[in-house]
DNA sequence: TTGTACGCGTTATCAA
DNA sequence: TTGATAACGCGTACAA
């Protein structure tokens, strides 16, 4: 095992010198850093966490959060996730200040990311995607907080790293499916969320890629719900009636339970095939209901509790993570298997 | 943030004395052994694992750990999470010693479990379901080496923990899917690996229980294939040949790619639907041919990591984990989100 | 039965 | 530019 104080020993140096030579703190002779570099790469050298995280108690980094959770269900078990790493984390001296909001107001998020200055030492966000966000995440960079986007990310944005799914893989995966469920011919409907929300694009660019592969598979038309049930439910029911033959309805975003109620509303459409994404309780609903038999699942416990993780290795452990984007994997999920 | 040292203050003892009434070493008076217990719960003690990490150094403990997973690449990946892990923790002191074995051999395995008597502090196996290999196991919890039995469990033992998937639930999830693929109307035939082995037989359970919801499906025949690609790829074969009206084929274990080459060789048997578990590279190979479009996923990674996380835990910070199983979820896979 | 003192590896402060 | 020393929280050997 390879330590400073190994280190000092060999390079006939302190244990100071050491340290102020890994760290970076200057006031070295550049020979003796020299060396001591040399003698580190040479044996390897990797700092001990436990050591640095009692050293570092006294510091109690915190980790600022900002969620547009607020009437969003899917965060339910992405905000467990990042509660169950807090308690793991919490003897390390790990503080956590979760703020949520609801919808996608700029000015809003903006806010919220601003009540962090000076006392978050990393920055966990789903952005929305938009230039002022991507200014203030930029700015907190500069700043040396460590920014960590979660469930979606931004553009043009150093942020540090990216925990979610990979959205444009969602919409070929849920295109696969449908082609697995209904053969190579389908006349589909496709329910938008908001559109400038970035993963909701994705998905439907990935499943339009995805159909260009089945020539029996045929879009009917594409409506926006701005996440609001009321609103999937109206304009989905109106889209069944304007399309008898829709046999498919791809819901990519939010409004799930407003769009499978209009699906319900209607008996005589009962052959129709929905497949929709995460499995919040209203969705389960419709499942056990038998409007929809499979969803497209995100992982939202292991998202919350990967970017606590990756926090925590680097404010207490000072570890980068392997790669800046963590991407979890989309499953199917039918009732059997939720 | 409460430590020894300020419960010490508080009752006016030395550090010393907070310590042996809090792990038990005895030689403390009564009352002020209650004094102290009474002060830890009140201010919620719980001990910091940087400092137990960093003062257990000198024990460096070490993690036996013994798999079948020689020749069967499943456990590829499961090797993979462990290794991960084995890293993270290597600065903790952590220590890893794997042995792999090839077939389901209890001498063998009793042989590599008897290896680590003396060395080893956690055991992780992936155990035969076999009283002898009870015995060792109980034997090991009896001195204190903390026990973990992964990817399958074994039953009439005291083993702390199982991390693994629910093979019960992997049997109705199989047969969910067929029902979802092929509607009410199916004649299946069913490739087992080896009887004896606990999983196996539970997943064909599953899968029974779940077909008497459908009464359209009935079961043609259910061969075993010893783990043996060619045994697999016979009597496949021969199942086919006797059962022409066969439409659904269920692998509950090993032999994926005889089975699959079986169907191939059939060119005329086109329409025939397989679901089979595991993604190793074989059986993506027969997913690329299309001899099957889905399978049931049991995340290996993961199975890994966390038996090594557990072990750490326990080990290392002396946590014991919140459940006796961890049982993580069987997936649905198709080419395009494996 | 109890207290003291040291070491684990790192960081920070102070003195030289 | 460097070295010595104390502190973080815990475990433990040793002294009282």
């Amino acid at each position: 095992m390879v330590t400073i104080k190994k280190i000092a020993e060999l390079c006939g140096v302190s244990r100071g010198t050491v340290d102020r030579v890994l760290n970076k703190r200057g006031r070295v002779k550049p020979e003796t850093e020299a060396a001591v570099l040399a003698m580190a790469k040479q044996l390897g050298y990797q700092p001990n966490p436990a050591g640095k995280a009692l050293a570092a108690r006294k510091h109690r980094p915190v980790v600022g959060i900002v969620l547009t959770s607020e009437g969003n269900p899917f965060f339910d078990d992405v905000i467990k996730g990042i509660k169950t790493a807090e308690e793991r984390y919490a003897i390390y001296g790990l503080q956590v200040e979760l703020k949520t909001m609801r919808g996608y107001h700029v000015e809003d998020q903006l806010a919220l990311l601003e009540s962090f200055r000076g006392t978050a030492n990393a920055i966990i966000v789903n952005p929305i995607n938009d230039e002022r966000i991507a200014e203030a995440l930029n700015d907190y960079v500069d700043q040396g907080v460590y920014v960590i986007t979660l469930n979606t990310d931004i553009e043009n944005c150093r942020r540090n790293c990216y925990v979610g799914s990979d959205y444009f893989n969602g919409g070929e995966t849920a295109c696969a499916l449908l082609e697995l469920l209904l053969g190579e011919q389908a006349s589909v409907g496709i329910v938008l969320g908001v559109r400038h929300v970035l993963g909701h694009r994705l998905r439907l660019e990935g499943f339009q890629q995805r159909m260009e592969r089945i020539p029996g598979f045929h879009i009917l038309e594409v409506i926006e719900n701005n996440d609001d049930e009321i609103y999937s439910y109206e304009r989905t029911r109106k889209m069944l009636q304007d399309y008898p033959d829709m046999n498919a309805l791809f819901i990519a975003a939010g409004g799930v339970y407003g769009a499978c109620r209009a699906v319900l509303s209607m008996p005589e459409r009962k052959k129709l095939t929905v497949v929709a994404f995460d499995s919040v309780p209203t969705t389960v609903e419709m499942m056990k209901k038998g409007v929809l038999h499979t969803i497209i699942y995100q992982h939202p416990y292991r998202q919350g509790h990967k970017a606590m993780d990756i926090a925590f290795q680097y404010l207490v452990n000072d570890i980068k993570p392997a790669c800046s984007t963590y991407i979890l994997k989309n499953e199917i999920k039918m009732l059997e298997n939720l």
